[in-house]
DNA sequence: AGAATAGTGTCTATGAGACAGTATGAG
DNA sequence: CTCATACTGTCTCATAGACACTATTCT
């Protein structure tokens, strides 16, 4: 079998992982404080490099762990691979981006050779803005990270529409009103109570009912668990 | 500024073109024909190593030209990145995978090191079929390009619903009867002609009439260009 | 009782799909 | 004229969105 030739260029090749989750009907980000230059102390997004015999997922789902000690049962998938020349100063590196979704977890503890993780509200970062150089010039996340940010966020956003990927935001059981506020907390808009009530409850497959309430403030609410299905249609559509 | 560590390991990194095109009635792929081993004398996608200093989606533009002289004007974005240890024999390669949409074009010049292009009916290589490991396994494309052909078919599919790049696969003008024709070879379906036609006529940005009819076998039909509009709002759904 | 939240009823507007019907060319 | 295809009219059904209403708990 013959070898690849020598003189095709290797690149040093990471895997970055947007985390992303509900605090306090914020959407949040999964951030690390830089403990080396370059961006000293900058916040970045979690990730490092690829091991030799380990494939793309297992990357990130090792990432996901050491950084975070998340148990990579939730959702995990590939956002989109950024390979511009000079995305990081040290050298060339091929960052291979995925997207989690996690449950409001309580802390992030940071591991691994971070220096610090924590829970960052996307809306303070920047990524619904547009694609303005200023922003980017001193915008909060290292590298070309807070792009990295916005297209994973406009990716949750997006199958938040067609699939029933919300239930990954919430714990094993919630109630429609939690549930709803994650699209709430996601869209960044507010969205009538009754019908995505019908919306949610009908869609064949999207939530199961379990023998439980929940009791909060005003009457108790039924409690549910995710469904079978994964794809929703109709979809939920957001307001243009 | 300080280096990347030599310990990092460095990885061949490959761009992989999924070219789709209407011909005949039938979605077709650009395949070229493989003059080497392993996998001699079977299709693959094109593609290539990408060079010192070239971004991604410049290879991806490059090996286009150099394989097809396609100058890639048309529809050209990132579809997943592949990374599997054992998925290149010779070695370990990470491919990043791009989708190319173009006119039916009259042929496809096989240029740089292929030794033939050919434009090969997507419906013939199991595209549009399961995971099944029987056909991965003597499955009509080299690697796992069978794998990332499906994902561009499906997203080429996917696309079309929510967004006006149909148009990527008309010529510069056409008929609202060529526009569907597209639809119907991409998904594999029969579309309601006068349906179609009011749904595309009105849906603002997606086609502009020009002044100038089409004559064949019935009544002329008005040509149209793309229009303005990129999404497509609401979306035309495809028959679950 | 009153506040608060869960869940239901119901009306309206929009749009998809089915399909009949009309328009305009070629032979 | 006939045939083929382009385009229009119109009916029905499903569903989103608005919003009034009822249900069930807590204080």
């Amino acid at each position: 079998m013959p070898k690849l030739p020598k003189k095709v260029t290797r690149y040093a090749v990471a895997v970055d992982l947007v985390v992303l989750t509900i605090r306090e009907e914020h959407l949040c980000v999964l951030a690390i404080q830089r403990a080396e230059a370059p961006f000293l102390r900058r916040w970045a997004l979690p990730g490092g490099f690829v091991r030799e015999g380990e494939s793309l997922d297992a990357a990130a789902r090792r990432e996901l762990a050491e950084e975070t000690g998340i148990d990579a049962t939730f959702h995990l998938e590939q956002l989109q691979s950024y390979g511009e020349p000079k995305r990081d100063p040290r050298g060339r590196v091929i960052s291979v981006a995925y997207l989690a979704l996690s449950p409001s977890l309580p802390v992030a503890s940071a591991g691994g050779d971070a220096a610090m993780a924590e829970w960052l509200p996307v809306d303070l970062l920047g990524a619904s803005l547009g694609d303005s150089p200023e922003l980017l010039r001193k915008g909060a996340l290292a590298f070309d990270h807070g792009r990295i940010l916005r297209d994973g966020v406009e990716r949750a956003r997006a199958k938040l529409e067609y699939t029933t990927l919300a239930t990954a935001f919430c714990g094993a059981t919630f109630t429609i009103a939690e549930l709803r506020e994650v699209y709430e907390c996601v869209w960044g808009t507010k969205l009538d109570a009754a019908n995505f009530y019908r919306k949610v409850t009908r869609s064949a497959g999207f939530v199961e009912p379990v023998s439980e309430l929940k009791h909060g403030e005003g009457r108790p609410a039924q409690l549910y668990r995710g469904g079978k299905a994964t794809l929703l249609s109709p979809p939920i559509v957001r307001a243009s």
